[in-house]
RNA sequence: GCGGGUGUGGUGUAGGGGUUAACACGUCUGGUUGUGGCCCAGAAGAUCGUGGGUUCAAAUCCCACCACUCGCCCCA
């Protein structure tokens, strides 16, 4: 087609899909709320210089090539949010939440933006659900975030669900086991491919996450990162892996889970399901303590960020079906002039009553079969016939869709008669 | 930013140089006096992604671009 369409990576989300956004919107909210998280929505653009202190540290790629960025007049250029989490650190500082009852739990929806090649579950504009527990170190609260997201996908209906788990220690740990990793990595240095060249020169960690073949070879004898945790990373990790045991939580310790954005530190977790395209993991999240790079006290937390889309894009490859949306269970028809008058005033009646109603339109006159045909394909439960003669006598000719004989019901009564009919 | 695939009415497809671009589904109207689903009749709707080029002639051949899509990077 000609004209202007749709920016690329963008989505329309049409009537048909709704009833999925529902069902992942409602189940995630009422999850979160039984867990003790509360709502916050955050503002969909912040300060640039906010996510180049939060996820600029820890990656550069972000920032500088896939932000939606806003110049400003006065120099304070904008962004349209990359991710939530410095975000709401931002909020928890700026709201002063350092002094709420801690820790302090959030959750919330919304539309995140990342200048990225679209793909399949993976758009340029997507839908987030986050969880973060603020101000808390607790292991504890790890397992409650992971289990937010856990019981999400399980509520919803996926199977074969899996925990990724690992841990990637922390400022006084990682440096060393990076070293080691890195000496490791370059014994092998001229089998890798450029991208993993690269990496290993910036960022070596990445070379675990590499997905090009033979690198399940490679990495067979690397060190592991949680083998060379230092004690306050290891009681950590070991008491998340005893807290999942309790709760006979099956997991897998995956020494190449590296999330991309490394501000993480300690935990690290995604929730795979197979048949997503490329895109295995429903969520990611970790701990981080982003709140001193933008200029506060220290904030340990921890959160998970879930895509909405990518959700919902499972649910329909596992051929997951969600509650069908409800619509309005009558129609009313009617011959034009003063029926339509009647017809128009009937309608806000019933719909002040509570009951769905819709009204067939016509601009000039319009058969009855037509109305009919209208009303059957909007799968109606009653035809509520409005006409001259009806009119006169202070009646309705009640046709009933799914079979049952046509009725009159005195106009003064047709509210009653219709709610005791289930409408 | 890099690579592969694809682009014909709303949707799914057919047509592969020659005057009115076909089919199915969908949409709308009608099938006598005010009544659905089936059936019948009719209508609307595409300058064949865009722009160049070759040719007497292009939806059909060539080039470029764009979009969509799958994957890489990165990530939910």
């Amino acid at each position: 087609m000609s004209g202007i369409q749709r920016a690329t990576g963008m989505q329309d989300t049409l009537p048909d899909d709704w009833p999925y956004w529902d069902l992942v919107m409602n189940t995630a909210t009422r999850l979160a709320r039984d867990y003790g998280f509360d709502r916050i929505d955050i503002p969909i653009l912040e300060y640039t210089e906010l996510f180049e202190r939060g996820v600029g540290t820890a990656s550069d790629v972000f920032v500088q090539k896939e932000m939606y960025t806003i110049a400003e007049p006065n120099g304070k250029d904008l962004s349209l949010r990359p991710e939530f989490t410095a975000g709401v650190t931002r909020a928890f500082l700026e709201n002063g939440m350092g002094s709420w009852s801690q820790p302090v739990k959030l959750f919330m929806f919304g539309p995140i933006f990342r200048r990225e090649r679209p793909q399949a579950g993976r758009y340029r504009q997507h839908s987030q659900f986050n969880a973060e527990i603020m101000g808390e170190m607790d292991p504890a609260s790890d397992i409650e975030v992971m289990m937010l997201a856990m019981n999400l996908y399980r509520e919803l209906g996926y199977r074969g669900l899996a925990f990724q788990l690992n841990s990637t220690g922390c400022r006084a740990c990682r440096p060393a086991y990076v070293a080691k990793l890195s000496a490791y990595l370059r014994q092998f240095e001229d089998q890798l491919g450029d991208v993993d060249k690269e990496r290993l020169a910036k960022n070596p960690l990445r070379v675990l996450d590499s997905k090009a073949p033979g690198m399940d070879e490679l990495l067979a004898d690397a060190p592991h990162l949680v083998d060379h945790l230092c004690d306050d990373c290891a009681d950590h990790f070991g008491e998340l892996r005893q807290l999942l045991d309790a709760l006979d939580q099956r997991y897998t310790v995956n020494f190449r889970l590296v999330r991309g954005l490394d501000y993480y530190e300690k935990t690290v977790f995604e929730v795979w399901a197979e048949g997503i395209g490329a895109q295995a993991a429903l969520c990611g999240g970790g701990r981080y303590d982003l709140s001193p790079e933008i200029g506060g006290h220290s904030v340990p937390s921890v959160g998970f960020g879930s895509g909405v889309e990518r959700i919902i894009l499972g649910l329909k490859e596992a051929g997951i079906e969600p509650p069908a949306a409800v619509e309005p269970p009558v129609l009313i028809a009617h011959f034009g002039g003063v029926t339509k008058v009647a017809a128009t005033q009937l309608a806000f009646r019933l719909r002040h009553a509570g009951i769905g109603t819709w009204v067939a339109f016509a601009s000039g006159r319009r058969s009855m079969k037509s109305q009919m045909r209208e009303a059957d394909k909007r799968a109606v439960r009653y035809v509520l016939v409005l006409g001259e003669s009806e009119i006169e006598k202070g009646v309705i000719a009640v046709r009933p869709m799914q079979g049952g004989e046509q009725t009159i019901v005195d106009s003064t009564q047709i509210v009653t008669w219709l709610k005791e009919a289930g409408c």
